[in-house]
DNA sequence: GTTCTTCATGTGACGTTGTCATATGAAGTA
DNA sequence: TACTTCATATGACAACGTCACATGAAGAAC
């Protein structure tokens, strides 16, 4: 009987690098319980499902995301709008470093899974409070904080499905998120 | 011996039904094939795997979208700011009401099906051509074009998957949709 | 030390999926 | 009538998510 939170983990760690390696095809009940060193029903004990196994990964990556975040946040160094464009970029980054999993982060945090779902708000509320520092009026900080977050959120879709590409648009994603700060500040 | 072209629309037409209703998991290739009412085999005569089923899918709605727009730009009535807008709004349209056929549109649409490239190819031409018309400038209509595009992707995405709520951000996908044109005319 | 309970783990089985090899059978041609 | 062609039908296969059940180790009770 080995420690039920370190199969937990295991399970977790390999189900996340399945999916950023191959994707989520990749992704196999089977392949995942290989990895983890565990048999094929080991997983069952600590997720009902598939689903909610994927969800506790993207749950864990959004937590990742809100550490970074925290910590830029707490640098006191760059200016309001510095942060900005780097809390953008960081999201930039996760999609082009790992696009399956940035898309599992994105995709609909359903109702069932709490987790996934606070884990986003916090984010959300990290990204609000960096908007709000550049804008000063926090009650337009909403409105424009999703403008952004949208906008960002489209810059990695249509990088990632080979659709934003320099021949046809002739700019590349940041320079999009540049253009898009200067328009908001 | 049924007419080969009559089956392979009926398949399409199949294929596109259950993905609007049911979503991607919904088009497996027995239901597909009991809807088009032909044997489970019959669809690999006209296309070689699942994928090329749903790229073409995928290629008949970009062209729909194209023929939509084609309207637009042939309709000398509005401004071509009003058009652009409208435009977008097609685009919006798309992903609310047929969110699953929307994320298929979107999914990287691979070198292998070329169909699906042109149609996507065409349909950025248009657009371009819209945005051209209000910027005046052609040479910076790719760049704003591409933002739009992709802002406007973004907002679909976010929707879509439940993150782009009014509590949270206080705007709704419209009033985005709005802002956005505001700062680039 | 022995017995019992608990609980994570291992395993065989089931239905469904995409895919293929092969069989069927209708249309057109000689 | 006999033969070719080609779309359609069908049985089979491996792999998938999932479940019911078996296994076996750790701790508690005697």
């Amino acid at each position: 009987m080995e420690s039920a939170a370190a199969t937990r983990r295991t399970v977790l760690d390999a189900a996340a690098e399945l999916l950023a390696e191959g994707g989520p095809d990749a992704v196999t009940l089977r392949a995942v319980s290989a990895r983890a060193g565990v048999s094929r029903g080991a997983p069952y004990g600590h997720f009902p499902d598939k689903e909610h196994l994927l969800a506790a990964v993207a749950a864990e990556s959004w937590v990742t995301l809100g550490d970074q975040l925290d910590d830029l946040i707490a640098d006191e160094r760059p200016s309001p709008a510095e942060r900005l464009e780097r809390a953008l970029s960081v999201l930039l980054e996760v999609g082009r470093r790992r696009p399956h999993t940035y898309a599992l982060m994105f995709s609909a945090p359903n109702d069932e899974h709490p987790g996934a779902l606070a884990a986003v708000s916090r984010t959300n509320d990290q990204f609000l409070a960096i908007v709000a520092d550049v804008i000063g009026d926090p009650q337009r900080a909403r409105p424009i904080g999703a403008l952004l977050m949208s906008s960002v959120h489209g810059i990695v879709a249509m990088e990632n499905s080979g659709q934003l590409t320099v021949e046809k648009w002739q700019v590349t994603g940041d320079e999009l998120l540049k253009m898009l700060i200067d328009r908001i500040a």
